[in-house]
DNA sequence: ATTCTTACA
DNA sequence: TGTAAGTA
């Protein structure tokens, strides 16, 4: 069997101030709380105006994308409308990924990535490979397989 | 130490 | 956007 880490990609419970979320991006304080202003981000909820901001991980992931993009050229609000459409695509890949991860195992000194069942009648299992920068796949039966 | 708002460059 | 001021 393979041992299933707990939070792998479970990053809904990260939470970050301004100071860490701006370092972290490379984005100042400043900028983080003018696009809150603007409504391009949003922090959670606070009772008191006067209290630090907390941002959660969609979040982090939100001033990422517009700061990549602010990168490459687009002004702020390009960027932003850029953003609400990437977010999607990166949501939709992250929640794929982790219903689709079923863990590592290592057969003949590679690591595989179980990816789960490959067809309806669970008969195979697809494993993916990473090497060299690539990914690979191997589809193999899926008794057989676990010594 | 860090963040907050406001205000001015 | 950066920065300074005066707080919390």
């Amino acid at each position: 069997m393979n041992y299933q880490i707990p939070n792998l990609v479970n990053t809904d419970t990260f939470v970050f101030r301004i100071g860490e979320l701006s370092r972290m991006t490379g984005v100042s304080s400043r900028q983080l709380r003018y696009w809150e202003q603007r409504e391009y981000i949003s922090a959670n909820t606070r009772d008191d105006q006067n209290k630090a901001r907390v941002y959660d991980f969609h979040t982090f992931l939100q001033v990422s994308i517009i700061k990549k993009l602010q990168d490459e050229g687009y002004r702020l609000p390009a960027a932003v409308e850029k953003m609400r459409s990437i977010e999607k695509e990166i949501l939709l890949a992250r929640k794929f990924f982790k219903v689709a991860f079923n863990g590592v195992e290592v057969v003949e000194g590679k690591m595989y990535l179980n990816l789960g069942y490959f067809d309806k009648a669970k008969t195979q299992v697809l494993y993916g490979l990473y090497e060299n920068g690539e990914a690979s796949y191997e589809v193999r039966p899926a008794n057989d397989n676990s010594n």
